[in-house]
Order: structure tokens, then sequence, then C-alpha cells
DNA sequence: CTACTCTGCCCGTACGTGCGGTCAGTTCAC
DNA sequence: GTGAACTGACCGCACGTACGGGCAGAGTAG
């Protein structure tokens, strides 16, 4: 209907993409539990035997929501870590994309933070944690590196990655993509504090928390706009 | 059964408190679409009638929850900033009362925060927003009147706020109670970062932060162990 | 004291609905 | 032919809740 380019049947990954674009959407709006084949498939104009083909049960299609997800920023956060070395960018840069990924993939987003009690709880998840572990690991080492190295102060890196990730996953019940609230606002906020309370020299912190400067502008071209 | 003081019928609230209270942990345990009538009903040896007596539906019930859990932190929040007049002070308060709820009552704090967005979303949760929004805006208040009087550096207090609180209320995916992590040490980490991204000096941070201090102390005077 | 009525707590059951998942079958490209 | 995409009817079940009734204690009249 609105994808009259390929032939039916043929599109490029089926309506598989189709159905987990609007799942995800579902997920977003009224959370797993409320988000139901029926109104998926209706809004499609399919059945819901169609979804039950592609993704077997609708545990499955979370999960590979949550991966897909999982992947494309843990790719993100390589390149990020490949470009920026020091500690104070890193951060920076991991809370511009932060926050960046909730206008990007508004619906993604807020569909892997609602639901991400589930990696820990459900079977066939384990993917999606590990990637998600992996991902926290990322920034632990980046935390704990820093502390070694002098630039920040002293402190639990565990701690400190959990208190950021915090403020990052929140966000998800308060930010409005839409609002007026720019999100290049909301990350430079949030980065002057961190940064200054992990230790980081005002000038230091003032650049990295810049959403014009160096770093914000590296996580824009990382975090390319979506395909 | 184990509440034989009073005589059945005119129990304390009759069965009402327990319903209450397992629903809560049903709750915190599973999520509320998850928490079912049956299964909390078959726990206290009732019929599920019982419930629906008491609550009549299950949003009211958990619109209870909700109010009767923000009631006791709004009064807290008042002690609090009743006995401590300094901003930096104030908010470590907040801080370490956050973080204390989580051990001090796991269940409902759990059932709070992973249900929250069902205040903005439902209706019937108008009181309970209200508080909610009552409460934040004590904290935004607190961090205005810092920055205003210059014990904190120039920024936005809401999005301090909502900084501060992700980090808080973020706690239930990855907090255990019974673990080894004490909850004054995460308190401690998350005020000195904080605070210190406030620009407020290193000893008044080291201070307000210990969780042996007097600000610590003064939370644990206000929020007196369950009745 | 007795008998009665009223009232609030509680039970058991039954109903309606919504949803995840099954299945037999059709269409269509190769 | 072969197999993948897709359909639509259907099943079973879990869950919220409506309903009718039982029962015990309080109040009251005699």
């Amino acid at each position: 209907m609105t994808e009259p380019v390929v032939a039916p049947g043929r599109a490029r990954g089926g309506r598989r993409d189709e159905i987990l674009a609007t799942f995800t959407r579902h997920v977003a709006e009224r959370g797993y539990d409320r988000a139901n084949f029926g109104d998926v498939a209706a809004e499609l104009g399919m059945s819901k035997g169609t979804i039950v083909h592609h993704f077997g049960t609708k545990h499955r299609l979370l999960a590979e929501v949550q991966e897909r997800y999982m992947r494309r920023r843990l790719d993100e956060a390589h390149a990020l870590l490949a470009r920026l070395p020091a500690p104070e960018q890193r951060i920076a840069a991991f809370v511009h994309a932060g926050v960046r990924y909730s206008t990007d993939e508004p619906a993604t987003t807020v569909a892997f933070q609602r639901e991400v009690v589930r990696l820990t709880d459900e079977p066939g998840m384990e993917t999606a944690r590990a990637q998600r572990d992996a991902y926290r690991d990322l920034v632990v080492a980046v935390l704990q590196d820093g502390a070694d190295a002098g630039v920040f102060l002293p402190g639990d890196a565990r701690l400190r990655s959990l208190q950021m990730f915090g403020s990052l996953h929140w966000m998800w019940t308060w930010f409005d993509p839409a609002g007026r609230l720019r999100p290049g606002d909301v990350a430079a906020e949030f980065c002057r504090t961190l940064l200054r309370g992990l230790g980081v020299p005002e000038d230091e912190t003032a650049t990295a928390a810049d959403p014009d400067g160096p770093v914000a502008r590296c996580v824009a071209e990382v975090c390319a706009p979506r395909p």
C-alpha cells in the first residue's frame, strides 16, 4: 500500500520489516503486554497469521526488536570510541548519543527502554542481554580508565555508569521528541553536570558538552539518519 | 490466621491492607499487567470477589498503591526541608532518601517506579499524578533557589531534576536490596557526582554525601522504619 | 435475655472478552 | 513440483468483574 516499490512477496524482508516497525511503535505507546498481534495486523492490512508466520511468537518479536536496536547502538559506540580518544570526550559522546536516540528513533528507543527489564528475566533474551551488557561494559571501562589516568576523580566506575544510564534511560518517561526542548540542550546540560561531577575541569567540560562542539558533531556523523 | 489480634470483620482495614501489600509485591515482581486478582487471592486464601469488593477495579487498586506511596514520600520531603536549610544539604537529602526507599520499602518502591508511566496516561490517577508533580516541584525549587543564591552554578533546574530523578528511579532495574551493595554507598557516590556537578565545593560535597554524615543521619531519622 | 433486622465482609460461580497461537488451505514465484 | 508468503477460521485459556447469596456482629424493640 505505502510500499509499492517492490513486488509483493519479494519485498526486502517481505513485510517483515513493516511488522517489526509497527509492533515497535505499539510497544512504545502501550507497552509489551498491551501490544497485540490483532492491532498490528489490522493496521498493516494483513492477517494475524502472517505475523506468526514470520516471527513465531510474540517474545521472539520483542527479542528481535531489542537485538536490532542494540546492534546499532553497539556499532555506533565502537565507532565513537575509535574517533574520540579522551575519556571525557568519550563519556560526553555516550551522553550525546544516548539523548539523540530519543529523537532519531523515538519508537524503538522507548520500546527498548520501557521493556528493558525483560532482558534480565525472560528466556530467549540472552542475545539482547549480552549486547546490553557489552554496551555497559564499554562505558564502565571508559570510566575506569579515566579514573586510573587521573582524568576523573576516584570513584566507583560501575555505580557511575548506572547513574549515567539512569538519567538517559529515564528520558522515555518525560522527553517529547516533538516538543520544544532540543535534544542538544538536554545532552549539554546532562554532560555539564556529569563531567563536572567526575572532576573534569570547566573548559574541557564546556567543550565536550557543547551541542555544536566537536564531540557532538562527531556523534552526529556517526549516528547517521535512519535509512 | 496471622492476624488474630482483632476480631474478624473489624480488623484494622479488614483484609484491605493485606490485599494492598500482596498486590504491591506482585506488581513489583511482574508488573501491573501480569499481576492478577487470582494469584493475589490464592496467596491470601481468599476469593477474587473479596478484592473486587474492597477496591472495585484493578486500576483503583494501583491508584491506591501509588497514592499511599507518594503521601509518605511527600511527608518525608517536607520534614527534610524543614530540618535542612542549605540547598546542597537538601539535594543530598533527596538523594539519600531516594536510595533508602529501595531498601526500606522495596516492593512498593519498585511497584511505583516501574508503573510510573501510568500516572501520565491513565484516568483515575489524577491524585497520584498531582502528588508526584508536587514532589518534583519541591526538588526543582531547591535547585532553582540554589542556582539563584549562587550555591549551584547556573543551569536548567528542571533538566537537572530530571537527570537526578532518572538515576534514582532507574535503580529498580539493577539494585538488589539483599545484595552486598550498601544503599548508603550508592547514595554517597550519586551525591558526590551530582553535587560536584552542580558546582558545590569539595568539602561541602563530602560532608553532604557522607553516608554517616549529618544529612544521611537526618534522613535516617525522618524516614523511620516501617510501622 | 430474646428475636428481629440491618449491614458490611466475604465467598463461589459464571460470564464476556481479548489474546496468543494453531492449522488447513490458497496463491504465486521459481 | 516445491516452497515460501499469506489468509481466515478457530481454539483454549486467562483474566477482570458482575452477581447472588451466606454469615457474623451491632443495634433495637419487646
